[in-house]
DNA sequence: CGTTGAACCTGTTTGC
DNA sequence: TGCAAACAGGTTCAAC
């Protein structure tokens, strides 16, 4: 269920549940999805979480002991789950790593992902920062609008490719991807570069207001969601063949190629 | 270097 | 109903 909105809603809950709390211990179902490099899990029992952030579409937590702070950063792929739990609640299948709290609203925090799409890892800060510089680019929310005009048109391919592309903008996936050009009514196939510069400013503005619509909504890319005001969280996403929102009077269609890109045919020309 | 598509896994949905 | 194929929110790597 996971892109920036997700993480987001993740990160706010956990704000609000377990900052500040220490961990008690911890357990590794899987060696291979918790990845334990220079740092390993031992270290960070006893010190308490500092700070939760989103990068990208990741979950990170920072744990400190004496001024010493290292991170466990949780990559969430196609369904990942961090999921409060009472410490007496069954074993769930596909769930990699349990971290168990005091001090906080909730005792334990599980890591479930059955898909396996997704891996855990650890750092100091530097190790982050290494890694966060090496794939993740601009956040879509604060990046300036000059930094995200040039970037787009310096890019040479498809629009919906470079929406998606996590080292350069990095948070949106499939679903934001096609909620954003349906909304701005450009082709997922558009190239980018050459988007003139009013276009640019419309998908930046689209862009922010989309994810930060879903954000409000509690995130919303989850197949069937509603939110609390009956409205669909999607427009076009897994929406083939349904008339297009707009009223147009075409279907929204469906290109298989790279992702799913859903669309509507007259409302979003290739040109 | 930039771009594209397949592979990675398991669970669920779709179609015969 | 039963079973197999198709498909799924992401990231990475190889091939062009």
């Amino acid at each position: 269920m996971p892109e920036l909105p997700e993480a987001e809603v993740v990160v706010s809950q956990l704000r609000g549940r377990v900052l500040g709390a220490v961990l008690k211990d911890s357990w590794v179902g899987r060696p291979d999805i918790v990845r334990q490099g220079i740092e390993t899990l031992d270290w960070y029992r006893g010190t308490s979480i500092i700070t939760i952030q989103r990068r990208g579409k990741s979950v990170v937590l920072g744990f400190s002991r004496n001024h010493e702070t290292r991170y466990l950063l949780a990559e969430l792929g196609m369904t990942g789950l961090l999921l409060f739990r009472s410490p007496n609640a069954s074993y769930q299948k596909h769930t990699h790593l349990i971290l168990s709290l005091e001090g906080g609203l909730e005792p334990e925090l599980r890591y479930w992902n059955p898909r396996r799409f997704g891996r855990i890892y650890l750092f100091d800060r530097t190790g982050l920062e290494r890694f966060c510089h090496k794939r993740f680019g601009c956040d879509p929310l604060t990046v300036p609008w000059e930094q995200f005009r040039q970037l787009v048109k310096g890019r040479r391919g498809r629009l919906k490719a470079l929406l998606m592309y996590q080292q350069v903008i990095a948070g949106i996936g499939n679903i934001y991807a096609n909620e954003i050009l349906y909304r701005t009514r450009l082709h997922p196939y558009r190239t980018a570069s050459r988007l003139n510069s009013r276009t640019i400013r419309r998908l930046y503005d689209v862009m922010q207001e989309v994810l930060l619509d879903a954000i409000r909504d509690g995130g919303s890319s989850v197949r069937d969601f509603l939110a609390p005001n009956g409205i669909k969280g999607h427009l076009v996403y897994d929406k083939v063949g349904e008339p297009c929102p707009a009223k147009c009077g075409k279907r929204i269609r469906r290109l298989v190629g790279e992702r799913s890109s859903f669309f509507c045919p007259t409302c979003q020309r290739r040109k």
